[in-house]
DNA sequence: AGACATTTGTTAAAAATTTCACATGCCCCG
DNA sequence: CGGGGCATGTGAAATTTTTAACAAATGTCT
C-alpha cells in the first residue's frame, strides 16, 4: 500500500501523478499490464527517471527487470490520489464555461461529480444542465451544509470572483479550483487553486516571438 | 527599451510577467501611478525579490527610491510578452468550452483575437457566436492560409484531439494551446501548451486529504 | 548642498527539482 | 538451480529557481 507524503516532494509531482494515473488507465483498457518507466516516458514525454523518482515518494510500486503491473499501479495511484472515493462539487456560474465545466465527463469519471451550479440570472436559475440543477446564489449556504461539499469552481467573470469567493469561505468551502484571472484572498484555512487561460496564451505568444523551443508540457 | 531574451530565465519567469502585466493595468485604471516590488508583491502574493529578478532579465525598469511607473511598465511588459500586436486565434470545437473561450473578453484584451470557431456538427456550423463564425473542418486549411492563423486552441473531446491536432500541424500552425487531457505529438516545429483540468482537480483533492498548506499558487 | 529614507538591480547563497548512474532485486532460460 | 539480462529504487551530482542581502541610485527635506 502506498505511503503517504513520507517525506517532502516537489509540487508538481501530484500532477504528474495524476497525469500517468490517466497513462495507465488507457494503457489498462487496450488490455496492456505491464509497462516500463522508459516506455511510460516516452509516451508521455517525460524521463524514466523521474516517473521513478515521483513514485519513489509513495512506495515502491515496480518489479525490477520487469516494470509496473498497470492495473496495480492504477489502483495504487487512485488512492494517493484520493480519487477512490466521490467528491462533490459545486460550479459557480452557469455562463457557457461554467456549463462546459458541468458537462465534463473526465471530472465524473475520476470521482468529483458536480452536484448543482449557482448563478444569479433569472434566466439562468431553475434550469438544469443535464440533470444537473442551476439553483440561485442565496441558496449556497443551505446546499454546501446538506450536501457536504467541499469543493468550489469558480467560473463566474472577473469582477464577481472575490464576492463569489467570499461567500464560499463564509458557507464553508474547504477548496477553490478558480478560473477566474484575478488574484483571489481568502482568510480562512481554504486552499485556492488558480488556472488563468489568458497567462497561458500569453506565454505561448512570447515562446512563439522569441525562442526556438519546439514543444514542452506544462504540469502544476 | 526592454532586452528580450537577454540571458536564460525560469520557464514560469514569463507566466509571472503576465500576471504582473494585468495586475499593473489594474492598478492604472485606479489611477495609481507609481508601485514598488513590495506593494506588487503583497498584492499578489509573491516575494518582491521575485519581481525585481524576473524584470531583471528584461531590463532596468524601475527608479532606485521610486519603484516603477505604471504606465510606463505596462507598456515595457505589453512588448516583452508579444501583446503589441494582434494575434489572430481559431477556436477548434464550438461546444460550451469552444462558445466560453471565444467569448472571454480577456484574450480580446490582450490581443488575441479568435477569428473563427470550427466543428463538424450540421447543428453548430453556420451558427455563429457574437460574431465569430463557426465554420466546417475541412475549411479549416484555406481558412488558416488567407487569414495568417498562427494560433489554434483546442477544445474538442479528448477522442477527436489529436486528429484536430495532425489537421492543424498539416495546414501550417504554429502554435497550440490544448485544453483536451491528451498528450498530443506533433512531428514539425509546432509549439503545444496544454493545460489539464482533471490534473488541477486532483492536485486540489489530494492537498486537501493530506497537506495542510493553506494556498498555494500556480504559475506555469 | 548634504543627510536621510527608500527601493532598485544584482551578486551570492540557499532551496528545490531534475537527472544521472549504478547497486540491487527479479525473472527467465538453459 | 545458477548465470544473464533487465529495469527498478535511490543516493549523489547537476541543474534550475528562489530568496536573501546589500551597494548604488534616486528624490526629498532641511
Amino acid at each position: 500500500m502506498a505511503r503517504i507524503n513520507k517525506y517532502k516532494f516537489p509540487k508538481t509531482t501530484i500532477e504528474r501523478l495524476s497525469y500517468y494515473f490517466r497513462a495507465l488507465d488507457e494503457l489498462s483498457k487496450r488490455g496492456i499490464d505491464t509497462i516500463s518507466s522508459e516506455a511510460l516516458g516516452v509516451k508521455l514525454n517525460v524521463k524514466s527517471s523521474q516517473i521513478r523518482k515521483d513514485l519513489s515518494y509513495f512506495g515502491d510500486f515496480g518489479k525490477r527487470g520487469m516494470g509496473y503491473d498497470v492495473k496495480y499501479l492504477t489502483k495504487e495511484l487512485r488512492y494517493i490520489l484520493g480519487l477512490d472515493r466521490e467528491w462533490p462539487v459545486i460550479v459557480m456560474g452557469a455562463g457557457h464555461f461554467g456549463i462546459a465545466i458541468a458537462q465534463y465527463t473526465m471530472f465524473k469519471k475520476h470521482g468529483f461529480n458536480i452536484v448543482a451550479l449557482f448563478d444569479v440570472s433569472e434566466e439562468r436559475v431553475g434550469k438544469d444542465v443535464d440533470g444537473i440543477k442551476i439553483l440561485h446564489l442565496n441558496e449556497l449556504e443551505k446546499f454546501i451544509g446538506e450536501n457536504n461539499v467541499e469543493i468550489a469552481i469558480i467560473a463566474v467573470p472577473p469582477n464577481a470572483a472575490q464576492d463569489v469567493t467570499n461567500l464560499l469561505v463564509d458557507a464553508g468551502i474547504k477548496a477553490i479550483l478558480n478560473f477566474a484571472p484575478v488574484s483571489l484572498k481568502v482568510e480562512k484555512d481554504v486552499r485556492v487553486l488558480s488556472v488563468d487561460l489568458t497567462t497561458k496564451l500569453e506565454a505561448l505568444a512570447y515562446y512563439m516571438s522569441y525562442t526556438r523551443d519546439k514543444l514542452w508540457k506544462v504540469f502544476s
